[in-house]
DNA sequence: TGTACATCAGTGAACGCGCGTTCACTGATGTAC
DNA sequence: TGTACATCAGTGAACGCGCGTTCACTGATGTAC
């Protein structure tokens, strides 16, 4: 195996993408070598470089790809529940608060998965403007970025990451069940 | 230098484990090497073993300690507010959603610095222990173990965590503001 | 349409480096008398 | 209280290993004629 065509180069490329932005998700950038990542997406760590200037910038271009994933799963429940926002957003927090998506964190929601990496992250580096960008689209599918959308983001967010971190106990559960109640409220004014 | 008094053992001990959860904290439990400790702490790698019996068992004393630092924040706002966990609570809430909190996870809040490495963290992982019982004891502080308050951490986490990965922008900013508004009833039914 | 050759995606060995952990050694501490 | 010696906290070099990155090489692809 050495040169292949154009097409299969970009189909490389693209399943090198999609398969660090699931494993970044579920493991953390650090957490997941150059190797293992080729290795996964069937490819051998020397050619990495031929389409990467850098980890750092896979890790920008995969934190795009993932929030572009949560854009594809937000569009399909616009699609299931044409004309009612409110029933497409209640079908996001049962999926959200389940304990499908706390188990799975490789095909999850970015802003949970990979918000602490990107904390973490120096000011300047790649991977901010990319996150930014999609939480501020997160928060625009909500309904707008008001601070009533803000808050339930970081409660989702917050209640996510706490019952992963709490997984395997009776208080996970507990946690995800107030999250998904609390927000229960159709489109977001008062709670029930 | 080679045996020093068991007081003095002792002490360095402790300091191993204050640096450690000031450390993980601000960098993360794979961003600090036992010899980035060490020598933080005053001391060569090699006497790690002497005290410890795995980076991973100083991660659960580490998460403990934390934790205990973040229970002495709370007794210390009982303290400057007698009588008035309202007050105490509002206090905390001003810190934890401040530019400073945001700016310095290494002595703040570990449900949300540490709430990430251990939620990766293998299901039996010792850390995992002193995590759950410190975010209970957070819920306790807060009035009780009720759907209300570990909502209100969810968000706190969340909100802080969010604020961090969008550091540098007015988003961060935006998000911190609106988490403090949401939050801002006195001891938790109604917003203001 | 067929031939000649330059390109370059992917390979696999290697680079220097830092990781968690081990170990022979040191010498002040703590103890036995 | 003073002396003899066993203990063991801390040192610093070393272990095997995996990291991110580089590079000489391969040979099918893509292009020029």
């Amino acid at each position: 195996m050495a040169r292949v065509s154009q097409a299969q180069a970009q189909e490389n490329r693209d399943r090198v993408v999609e398969t660090a932005a699931r494993l970044f998700r579920e493991r953390g950038v650090q957490g997941v070598s150059v190797a293992d990542l080729m290795a996964e997406a069937g490819l051998t760590h020397g050619g990495f470089y031929k389409q990467f200037s850098s980890k750092e910038a896979l890790v920008a271009e995969a934190t795009g790809r993932a929030f572009g994933e949560l854009g594809a799963l937000l569009t399909g429940l616009d699609e299931q529940h044409p004309d009612d926002h409110a029933a497409a957003r209640s079908a996001l927090l049962d999926y959200y608060f389940s304990a499908e998506h706390r188990d799975h964190a490789g095909k999850g929601c970015p802003t949970t998965a990979l918000g602490p990496d990107v904390a973490r992250e120096a000011p300047g580096s790649p991977a901010r403007e990319p996150y930014a960008e999609g939480v501020e689209g997160f928060a625009r599918w909500m309904g707008d970025e008001s601070e009533e959308n803000l808050v339930a983001i970081a409660t989702m967010a917050g209640a996510l990451m706490l019952s992963r971190a709490t997984a395997g106990s009776e208080l996970s559960d507990r946690i995800l069940a107030a999250a998904r109640r609390s927000l229960s409220s159709g489109d977001g004014r008062s709670a029930d």
